[in-house]
DNA sequence: CGGCAAATTGACTCATGTCAAGCTATGTGG
DNA sequence: CCACATAGCTTGACATGAGTCAATTTGCCG
């Protein structure tokens, strides 16, 4: 891996306070591939035998019951994902594709557990990520739990206003489908979703959406810091 | 404390391999406290002042948004909750009440976060069970947006069998109105999910189960590792 | 420009929630 | 020890949420 790469990856939270010797020690087997779109990285079941890190494009993270299948989140650069597998020595519970071309970098697990043995302080940055991240999930349960897709949506748009700046028009991250899994419902389901909260200001053309009158949406959606961040 | 209920604490996962001077210094501070049934011990969105011990009866973790209230878990003894939000030094995320009458130990966040830091084998314990909780929250959220609640209720009743040494004949630990809402539905619901499970030969008379054709429910319920554990 | 996948729309079914009534079990106080 | 009160559970009737299937329409990419 080049040394760019290598800083890159060495910005993300989880290697924010390894040592130095430890980072190299965990680098020095990795490597990274370039993934065509679509393709899929891992599958639900098998041995967590690398952790994943996304250096550019995106990953769909997915599951599969029967005929069902259900997106459960999208990882943007730079971050990592199937943390968890990896340290439970665990099968995957969650299957990943490319979204796009992507960029992607493979740490054996092996590796990983080492080394977070014998750093403390990289054993603490996984304590971070893992409490970040079952608090994320807890999040995601209440909000299927606790609200209709309409109101799942209405927040998820309230959510996604405010990481663009607060601003009144944005576009929508990923396709519509995609999006329709995520929030736990069909793409029918999320047109008519979409449909049924123009009187609420909401107007959409394609990935485009604007929000017109947001009092009136935060009104019916009502968002709150202990579901929505 | 008393040195009984010390041991007692140090048996979890979590303290395993905890230092004895760790473990002395995180317990100083601590203190057990009896509630009587149905009584709130934290609410959700509070600072995260205390990591919370189960030592006897037992503690149902729910949430609220608006008018709804969903049940997302139940602590049994000896195990500790919260401690996702304890690191995070986060709001809970959950509210808590005591099912029944219930002795339970109270640790000061600050003191865990502290032993946190200073005792690497106790990072790592905790590193080991919140990559537990992740996953079961992770197999959780399939459960919920890959299954309808027949398919749920199915397959809580054969972990439930499991659980009791494969019986084929058990008790409920807990009422129906909190099996039905930790499965995400109405107790109605329930009632007629139990009453359309009766010809696969499932049988209910008050916490008691039957389960009388096996072959018959797994077909249906369909269980997998990749989310019932 | 053509072709294909995504998105939308309509009509319909099925799953689940709501409201109300009645039933059951359980524990308490007389 | 019984009777009542209370909460939980069940059942029925109905409303609404959400999924399914099919037919277009739209938009994008080669």
């Amino acid at each position: 891996m080049t040394p760019d790469r290598l800083k890159e990856i060495r910005g993300i939270d989880l290697f924010k306070n390894i040592s130095d010797p430890s980072f190299a020690a965990l680098t020095q087997a990795a490597y990274a591939q370039n993934f065509p779109p679509n393709v899929e990285l891992i599958t639900e079941g098998e041995p967590s035998d690398f952790l994943y890190i996304v250096i550019s494009g995106s990953v769909e993270l997915f599951a599969n019951w029967g005929n069902n299948e259900t997106t459960l989140a999208t990882v943007w650069p730079v971050s990592s994902f199937i943390l968890a597998a990896t340290i439970n020595k665990g099968p995957y519970l969650m299957s990943a594709r490319t979204g796009e071309k992507s960029l992607i970098v493979m740490l054996p697990s092996e590796d990983v557990r080492q080394t977070f043995e014998n750093d403390p302080e990289f054993a603490k940055s996984i304590v971070s990520e893992l409490a970040k991240y079952y608090r994320a999930g807890l999040r995601n349960t209440k909000n299927l739990k606790l609200r209709t897709s309409k109101e799942r949506l209405a927040n998820y748009l309230l959510k996604t206003r405010k990481k663009n700046n607060d601003a009144s028009q944005f576009l929508l991250k990923y396709e519509k489908r995609r999006l329709a899994s995520y929030l736990g419902m069909t793409p029918e389901n999320l047109s008519r979703a979409f449909a049924s909260l123009k009187p609420l200001g909401v107007r959409v053309d394609g990935q485009k959406v604007t929000l017109d009158n947001l009092p009136a949406l935060i009104e019916f959606a009502k968002p709150t810091r202990l579901i929505d961040g």
